[in-house]
DNA sequence: CATTTTATGTCAGCCTTGTTGACATTCCAA
DNA sequence: TTGGAATGTCAACAAGGCTGACATAAAATG
């Protein structure tokens, strides 16, 4: 996999890579990660949701009309785990779910209006802190930053995020 | 902040952000972080221990005799939340807890022979992981992604980042 | 020396969000 | 018609966050 004669990217071959700057590495993700959720916690918090609400209302609003399957799939966890979500963001009125059209037993998830308005609030916010990131590092290093963060994935995660669809509305 | 006349990265200056490219980067950083947790998590699980065990045993390995003070800052948790998992990781055999020489109050932390074994398995794999994406992405990549995450942390938790020491044993 | 502050530990209780298992309903498809 | 897929629901449980309250020891400060 990693053990071809020529790298793809144009950079240098032999990459030695020690324990340390590969720490510093995990590190760094690991203190990025707490950043880069720190402004969504706190619109969350003030709003009684936690992040699964979060990431709910991301894919919803990403894939209009997407099922509970395919939201299964993205989030990967449990049906139950997301149901529990799901049934709080339904009841508070963020999201409708209409009983499928061609297949009657799916069930197709929308935001409202106010999920809208929530799921903007809170993509903005994280937005705001990823363009500032962007800004700071160059769009060279946002390239690499991309290309290191996809060759991190798994896989079948790899495939999904890959398959990225505009969402229709 | 990002509003400066040049950049200091040689990176050419405007930068057009779509929401699409940030929405591309915001569901980046959510996957590869799956995929950058999912090995420990399978060793972890395998031990009976969380996220939570691998980030305290991580720290007190990085910085050798650090005190429980220390450790609630780098982690962000409350005393009590710590307290659990150290508890746990003591009992086990896993931490050493000794009490300060100049500062009777304050303990100070040590991994055990089994608990640099288990350190060495989880960081093992995430090592790995981090290696093999440095490898596919290349080296002018990790540089980029170096920069771009160390700029979307916070302030306070940067300069702890940036604060590293090598572990003295 | 007396008091206050600091570092740590612990108990109790609560919340979110993950898990498994069991079971019902609906409805497409063979 | 029957099997299986998609979904929902109920119950129970665990990890790991949180707050608040309280105890202890030791350092720091008046």
């Amino acid at each position: 996999m990693a053990d071809g004669p020529t790298n793809s990217s144009g950079g240098e071959n032999l990459l030695f890579l020690t324990d340390e700057q590969l720490r510093k590495g995990i590190e760094a993700m690991f203190f990025a990660y707490r950043g880069f959720t720190a402004d969504p916690d706190r619109i969350l918090d003030e709003h009684g949701y936690g992040r699964a609400h979060h990431r709910a209302l991301h894919f919803i609003n990403r894939t209009y009309g997407t099922t509970v399957n395919n939201l299964l799939l993205v989030l990967g966890v449990t049906k139950q785990s997301l149901n529990r979500v799901l049934r709080t963001l339904i009841e508070d009125g963020l999201v409708e779910s209409r009983i499928g059209k061609t297949d009657r037993r799916e069930r197709n998830l929308y935001l409202t209006e106010s999920g809208a308005a929530l799921e903007r609030a809170l993509s903005e916010a994280q937005r705001e802190r990823m363009r500032a990131a962007y800004r700071a590092a160059g769009p060279q290093a946002v390239a690499g930053f991309r290309q290191v963060l996809e060759a991190m994935m798994d896989d079948e995660i790899r495939r999904q995020y890959n398959s990225l669809r505009e969402r229709r509305p």
